[in-house]
DNA sequence: CGTGAATGATACTTTATCGTATCATTTCAT
DNA sequence: ATGAAATGATACGATAAAGTATCATTCACG
């Protein structure tokens, strides 16, 4: 039941510090239905629990975009595919918004740059094959696509949108915009 | 002086809070190079400090969208100058990503409601004139509207766009997207 | 069964930070 | 210039949470 256990905390951090960025040990560990010490016997300090749980986050965002971009023929699919996939992840990794702290750790702070850098690399290709605008600057799509995969994994955990509804909907109001144009869309 | 060291303190506050939300209240107290002392003289609490700062947000944010109301004729602008406006102000709120606490004060959540709730009825008249795309969600129009202000607040405050720059480009992306459509833009 | 590992409960120490109190010093208004 | 108000520095107590240690219990597995 290791593995099990160890899990079930993770889960239960997960949830308890998208609640409050500073919950006790405690509440994580009620949360989880374990003993306090259980969780220092597994992460050895808060921090250790923090640092696992955000490993675990990019870890999978990882294994998601890859696999997103194993399907993708062109750039523009692939930026496509990793914003869905991004916002399918969303539920494990939206406790990182309000973790500041974490970002002190360089093991996370670089792991975020490169995932960010991927990013930008990927709405660069996405411009020289002619589908993204490119009299708009490159962090803006970067922090714009950023905030809106924001915005959908937001909305989904509230209950305000179903998980397949946010993904065509982040894809949709990038490739389209919110006003009304009265054409057909992509 | 008494004025110029409570607003001392609020702008050291908000600095000090947007670099870690769990900024102690004499790390808050050297960025204003103020005595810890004088920081509970004024405030009571670190609570109450993080109070004022956020109604002090709040108060400004409604001020500069009452003054965008004002000067528009259609809701439609009214949407436009709003998101410019708050864009604007964003360096005053930009401390309140973070502080997840803060929603825990009744006072506090009650005014981002009324806020995001504002912002909906405006979408909505938006919308009734046209505007505003029907097919999509409005919950998701407020939610995507809240990330790219959200994005372009970050990009302003991390150096990566000016403040003009990212207030066009906010509503440009609402109003065209980031796709490549060869088109003239609103 | 029975043995070892994992767990729960609990008590304890340590540390960081809040909040209060005090007093000397500075600043400001008149 | 002078008195009141504001401030800085410092010490102190209180508390909450982290982390450690211990022991009894439970659970998986041979």
């Amino acid at each position: 039941m290791a593995l099990a256990t160890r899990e079930r905390i993770l889960e239960a951090a997960g949830t308890a510090l998208l609640r409050n960025p500073n919950a006790t040990v405690d509440q994580i560990a009620t949360e989880a239905r374990v003993g306090r010490a259980t969780v220092f016997r597994h992460f050895g300090s808060r921090a250790g629990l923090l640092r696992a749980l955000a490993l675990r986050a990019i870890a999978e965002t990882d294994r998601v975009t890859r696999q997103a971009m194993a399907h993708a023929c062109t750039a523009t699919d692939a930026l496509r595919l990793v914003t869905r996939a991004v916002v399918g992840a969303g539920e494990l990794f939206r406790f990182l918004g309000s973790a500041a702290e974490l970002y002190d750790e360089p093991e996370i702070a670089e792991a975020y740059r490169r995932q960010i850098s991927e990013l930008a690399d990927l709405v660069g290709a996405a411009r020289r094959e002619g589908s993204i605008r490119s009299d708009v600057p490159t962090a803006w799509v970067v922090a714009s696509v950023d905030g809106l995969i924001w915005a959908a994994c937001r909305a989904v955990g509230d209950g305000e949108l179903g998980v397949v509804q946010a993904q065509d909907l982040v894809w949709d109001t990038i490739a389209n915009g919110l006003s009304n144009r009265m054409e057909e869309r992509v």
